[in-house]
This record gives structure tokens, sequence and C-alpha cells, in this order.
DNA sequence: CTGACTGTAATAATAATAGTAGTACAGTTA
DNA sequence: TAACTGTACTACTATTATTATTACAGTCAG
């Protein structure tokens, strides 16, 4: 289910909190589904569990999952990951990585096109 | 010029490398215009020159700037700077950020007000 | 040519961070 | 009770970022 570049520069539990982003985001994983436990994914993964904790603890923080001490951790319904700042960061790095891709000739129609891909894939359930 | 965040826990030859890339996205460093010199600029930021110096190596890889040993360090033409590779990179972190934004509640309406921010102001000496 | 710039390279030492290993404690549930 | 779950903490190692220092070579104005 993941492939980790244990060579890469990029931390692990960076790698993983991409990843579990986007299976959230794609709705792979759906709201209030479990998560696989910290023990069981790094035995898994052939990495540390600490290692785990830590994504999971990022993912909380953005407010993607939620935990239940004694139970496990879980996909947060969408509203959870929805904050004020979050929304303002998010417009704030798009806004520079169109200002890049225009840099190096992109279209408008490139771009829109990316909308459109995105739209589709994007976990369009409105649900809670 | 720079205001540089030492206690964040992203790298500074990082912080450089983005806001340089700003400052020549938004062509506030114009097509060969020289930049300052390593020694110079590290004794202004009061940080290493080698840091400086791995920042701009990384701006040379990326294809923004290119030196010449002796002269200086040099604003890239455009040209330089689009390589298919990095076409394709930029593409798919656009199309992973606007899933993301998707999800999150943006609209594609605000996406399109980013869009025409961006149209405007890279390549045009605007501020960010 | 000299002197004062420029970039580049390399080494060594330090500081900070990522990752592993192990242990312990508490809540949940069958 | 037993076997799960999350969480917390300490200690150790490996990797990386950063600094400090030195050295060498190209450029250019005097």
């Amino acid at each position: 289910m993941f492939e980790l570049d244990i060579r890469s520069r990029q931390p692990i539990y960076e790698q993983l909190v991409e990843k579990m982003k986007e299976l959230i985001i794609h709705e792979v994983w759906k709201p209030n589904e479990q998560l696989p436990s910290v023990r069981v994914l790094a035995k898994e993964l052939t990495i540390n569990p600490n290692t785990i904790q830590k994504a999971y603890r990022e993912l909380e923080y953005q407010g993607y999952i939620y935990s239940i001490p004694g139970k496990g951790n879980f996909v947060a319904p969408q509203s959870k990951a929805i904050n004020h700042e979050k929304v303002e960061a998010v417009k704030q790095q798009l806004l520079k990585l169109l200002c890049e891709a225009f840099y190096i000739g992109i279209t408008r129609d490139d771009i829109l096109s990316l909308l459109e891909e995105a739209e589709q894939s994007a976990g369009r359930g409105d649900e809670t």
C-alpha cells in the first residue's frame, strides 16, 4: 500500500503524511474509517512505530485524522480539516505554484485541464 | 531583502532558494542580472558563505541562475528554466495541491481568482 | 603584474533532527 | 484476564544542516 523511499532525503514520516493525505483526499480511506495501528503498520513497513506515530500526530494536527486512545486512529470527517488558517495557507501555496507554472511556460489551458482532473478525482462527497 | 527564520525547521538554504525563486519569477531580479556574491550576502545575512553557495547551486540545478567562475552568479534567461522534467514535476505538484484545495472546501471560483492573480503578477514585477 | 574582487572545493567540528530500540502506562474490548 | 489500542519517555545512532577555515583559480581595474 505504501512505497517508501528510504534513500530519499525526505523524512519517512513526511512521506507517510503525504501518501496518507492522498488516500484520505481521494476517499480511498473514508471518513471515520479506522487507520492501521501504529504497531501493525510499523511491522508491515519494517520501520519503527515511533515514526508512524509521528506521522499520525502530524495528520491529526492538520485535521485529517482523529485519535481515540485505546481504540485507534480514524479518518476525520472533512469538516475537521477545514479551518480558516489552513485554507489561507493552501491558497497561498497555490498562488506561488501557479506563478511558477506560468514562469516555466505552462499555459492557462494546461492549468484548466489540471483543474478539471482535480475536480473529478478529489473526494466530491459533501457528506458531513 | 531577505527575512530568514532561523528557528524554522526548514533549512536556511531552502528558505533562500524559495525566496530567490520568487524574486526571479516576479522579475524583481531580471534575466542576466548579477546576484549578490556569496561572501557579501553571507555577511549581510550573518550566515555562512557555504550556505549561500548551497542555495546558489540548487538554483542553478533548477535552471533559475547560471554562474561564471570568477565573475558571479546571474539570473538565467527564462528559456533555461524550461525543461520537460521540471514542467511535469510542477504539473504534478499542482494537481496534488488542487485536489487538496477542493477537499478543504476551496471552490472552483476561488481557484480561478488565484489563476488570474498569478497570471498578472508572474513576470510583471509585482510583489507577492 | 598586483590587488581585490569573484566562484569553487575541501576538510573538520558542532548542532539539530530523524530514526531506532526498548520500556512503561492507560484505555478498550472480547 | 488477555490482547489489543494509543501515548509517553529515555537513550542511542545516523544523517543532515550549518559554521569555520583554508585554499585555489578566474576576472578585472589600476
